[in-house]
RNA sequence: GGAGGGGUUCCCGAGUGGCCAAAGGGAUCAGACUGUAAAUCUGACGCGAAAGCUUCGGUGGUUCGAAUCCACCCCCCUCCA
């Protein structure tokens, strides 16, 4: 019934590491297997980052598993040190159980909940872990962990052995948590798998130890790639921050211009990870590019297929309007209404009173003119003007003096300010 | 509790009394080129048009003058107990 769920994750490049894997494929193919991935509640929103295992729940469903979505509500509060340089700040508790929520909402949207046996589940390790007593805890559960192995793990090392850092012993515990939850979910909903991003095999391994001495269950790990960048960044990061799936916190319109932006390095194997086009149409996409010297039309149809997995219809075609609208720089043969629709859309827009203002002002009342720093001052705003990196209209200024005026707006209302090749906002009178 | 090391502008990291708004690298931003790429080149990179103002863990102090010296405090790391 499954398939050979495997082969299928290999070619996608979402195999990292996995445990005993002729096992695993055979307990895989031999039946519908309660799979699970924890989700932490960080922030008050997921970003791209977490689409990978998001969608690889939802690869599994589709090949006949039950995934269990877990939220941190636990986790959260402790904080996982896996490769993370740095003991990080506790978030309190309302914090935690407010992101729980909202993340709650966000992850319901990659399963379907009503399909039968392989229906969806959302549990919060919370739930078993708030009214564990401390005694209990560290002698059913503790007495299992060796803290000889534990400081051996990778994911820990750096941090005990770097100098100028260290870790506390509360992050130090998360793998013992992170195990539990794994032991709890086989002994609740008979889960026998987990998924996670590669920086969680030792979490992983952890928990499959522990399932062994705690319930005597065989149960299995897979870990998915970290998606990389080719120049080496940080994958998830643009010049206006991270890509949330939140839709209030990246708009679909720059969600799919993230998409849009790949490195051809990066883009086929993104079309991999973050679509569900079939082998066979992947390569297709690769030999057309290959065969033509202009603009790739990978990154489109990773633009496409991406923000409808997480904006649906309605999200995708608002990207595509903005996008077409700005990028063709045919502002003039905009109609009102277009221009409306495009601040609903979630074109940055902000409104403004009187009958012109200048140039630099604007550029600041926009936000446009932000340092690299992230502030936003005249003096950057007179930067840009004078590098000849702020049009107007379609129009490019460099007179630092220069005034907007109302009578000057297309349709007497708008102005569509541009800094630098990507970023627009829209300026309204009122 | 003891001994030692350390906290510099987004990050790493120089700087040990004036020439320091603070070397160098990275990241970031803009321009040119281009495909809304990559690579490369150029410029910017505390605020300010400028004068000048505000920065080097914190608070006081010494001095004409401090990131640099002194005192106390906070935080981090290593080793010992």
């Amino acid at each position: 019934m499954a398939g050979d769920l495997l082969a299928e994750f290999e070619w996608r490049g979402l195999l990292s590491q996995a445990s005993s894997p002729d096992e695993l494929a055979a307990h895989l193919n031999s039946g519908t297997r309660a799979i699970y991935c924890g989700f932490d509640p960080t922030a008050d929103s997921l970003h791209i980052g977490s689409l990978v295992p998001l969608l690889a729940l939802r690869r599994l469903q589709v090949l006949g598993h039950k995934p269990i979505l877990l939220l941190g509500g636990a986790t959260g509060l402790i904080g996982d040190p896996s490769f993370k340089a740095q003991e990080r700040a506790l978030n309190g508790p309302d914090v935690v159980a407010g992101w729980v929520a909202k993340l709650r909402t966000q992850v319901e949207a990659f399963v379907d909940f009503d399909c039968g046996e392989q229906s969806a589940i959302i549990v919060n390790n919370l739930d078993w872990t708030a009214d564990v007593p401390v005694l209990d805890f560290l002698r059913d559960v503790g007495k299992h962990f060796s803290v000889n192995a534990m400081i051996q793990k990778e994911s820990v090392k750096q941090r005990i052995e770097r100098e100028g850092e260290g870790i506390s012993f509360t992050e130090f515990t998360y793998m013992v948590l992170q195990s539990f939850d794994f032991a709890k979910l086989n002994e609740l909903h008979d889960c026998t798998v987990q998924i996670g991003g590669n920086d969680q095999w030792g979490n992983i391994t952890g928990g499959i130890d522990l399932t062994r001495r705690m319930n005597r269950q065989r149960v299995f790990g897979i870990t998915l790639p970290l998606v990389t960048k080719a120049d080496g960044t940080k994958f998830g990061k643009t010049e206006s921050g991270t890509i949330w799936l939140d839709p209030a916190k990246t708009s679909p319109y720059s969600f799919y211009q993230f998409w849009l932006n790949a490195a051809d390095e990066d883009v086929y194997g993104y079309l991999r990870l973050f679509t569900f086009l079939q082998q066979n149409e992947i390569e297709a996409i690769e030999a057309a590019d290959a065969a033509s010297t202009g603009r790739r039309s990978a990154q489109g149809i990773l633009a496409t297929e991406a923000t409808r997995l997480v904006h649906g219809d309605a999200g995708l075609e608002a990207a595509q309007r903005i996008s077409d609208a700005l990028f063709s720089g045919e502002f003039a043969n905009l109609a009102e209404g277009d221009l409306e629709q495009l601040a609903l859309d979630g074109l940055p827009s902000t409104e403004v009173d009187g009958t012109g203002m200048t140039l630099l002002d604007a550029l600041v009342e926009s936000g446009l003119a932000q340092t690299p720093r992230g502030e936003v001052t005249l003096g950057q705003a007179r930067k840009f003007v004078q590098g000849n990196a702020v049009s107007v209209n379609g129009q490019k200024i460099s007179d630092t003096e220069a005034m907007l005026a109302r009578e000057n707006a297309l349709h007497d209302r708008f102005h569509v300010l541009r800094r630098g090749k990507k970023l627009f906002h829209l300026l309204k009178w009122r």
